[in-house]
DNA sequence: ACTGTTATTAAGAATAATTCTTAATAACAA
DNA sequence: TTGTTATTAAGAATTATTCTTAATAACAGT
C-alpha cells in the first residue's frame, strides 16, 4: 500500500519550498526520488528507491540516489531509519511514531501512536547534550517470519 | 572511565557459563574480546575492540573480532546499538537503559532511567509480531560537540 | 596426561554498501 | 539568452564486514 497522491504532491511542494529557501536547485532527480521515499511505506533503501525512480529516469545514477537521500536528510525531508543492517532505510514521516523492525527479515513497520502514548524525554538524556530528536524501536519477529517458520 | 574489574569479572564468568551450556569453547580470543567490550563505557566498535585487544592478543585477526561480537551478539552477551552510522558499536550492558547518540561524532551516551521511567510497550506494537525488545535512541549534539564549535 | 574430533582461529581475499572524482549537464539568476 | 555554478552520470575508490581455507587448539573420552 501507498500513500495518496493528494498526500503525496503536498509534500512534493513542501520539498520544492525547502529547496529555493536553501538555495538548492528544484532538479527532476531530486523530486523523482524524494516522491519515491514519500509515498512508500516500507521504508525503502537505496537500492528499493533507484530501481523505482529507474523507471521513470532511466539514467539515473546511484550516486545521485545515494546523494540525493543524504541532501534529504540534511534539509530535514526524509529520516533515516535506525537499524542494525548493512543497509540504511529512509522514511519521509514526520509526525511522532515508533517503529518494529524484524529482527529476521528487516522489515520496518510503522507504529502508530495511541493519543495518550506520546514519549518522554528521560529526564537524565539532557545531561548529554542538545536534543534533536528521539524514537523508540521495538525488534521482534514480525508476523509475516512467524508463519513462514 | 572504565566498569570495576569485579564487576567484569563477574560477568566474564557468565561468558563461560553461557559457552558450556551452549557447547561452546572457552577460548582466549572469545575472553578477550568480550571483556573488552564489557569493560568499556564507551560501547566500541569492532576497530577500537580489535586494538584494544592486539595489546594482549597481538595475533588476534580483525575476522576473529567481527565472528566473535557475532557469536557473543547470538548469545544475548551483548548487544548492537542502533545508530546511522557505518560502524557498528557494542553495549554488553543488559540492564534496560537508553542511549544518547551524537549526530555530530558518533558518540554514544547510557542515559541511566529514573525509577518511574521504565518504558511501556507501545499499544500497536504487538499487533506486528513477537516483541524481543525494545529500546529508545535520543540523538542531538553532545555537551563536548557543542563546545568545540 | 594423551589423543581424536571438531570448533575456532589467522590470513588474506572477496563482497556489499556507500562515497569520491571528474567532466558534462542543466537550473535559474541576471 | 547567457553565464555561473549546483547538480548530475559514470565508474573508480573506499570502508566496513564477511567469506574461504588451512592450521590450530579446546575439550571429551580414554
Amino acid at each position: 500500500m501507498q500513500h495518496s497522491e493528494e498526500i503525496v504532491n503536498k509534500k512534493i511542494e513542501e520539498l520544492k519550498n525547502e529547496c529555493k529557501k536553501r538555495g538548492m536547485r528544484v532538479t527532476p532527480q531530486r523530486i523523482v526520488i524524494y516522491r519515491e521515499v514519500a509515498k512508500s511505506c516500507v521504508h525503502p533503501d537505496a537500492e528499493a528507491v533507484y530501481e523505482s525512480v529507474k523507471k521513470e529516469l532511466p539514467n539515473i545514477s546511484f550516486d545521485t540516489v545515494y546523494r540525493t537521500l543524504a541532501s534529504l536528510e540534511d534539509m530535514g525531508m526524509i529520516f533515516r531509519v535506525d537499524n542494525q543492517l548493512p543497509k540504511a532505510r529512509f522514511d519521509a514521516d514526520k509526525t511522532p511514531h515508533h517503529h518494529f523492525l524484524c529482527v529476521n527479515c528487516g522489515e520496518v513497520y510503522d507504529i502508530k501512536l495511541e493519543d495518550k502514548e506520546d514519549l518522554k524525554i528521560p529526564a537524565h538524556a539532557a545531561e548529554f547534550g542538545d536534543i534533536k530528536d528521539m524514537n523508540l524501536q521495538v525488534r521482534g519477529i514480525c508476523n509475516k517470519c512467524k508463519t513462514n517458520k
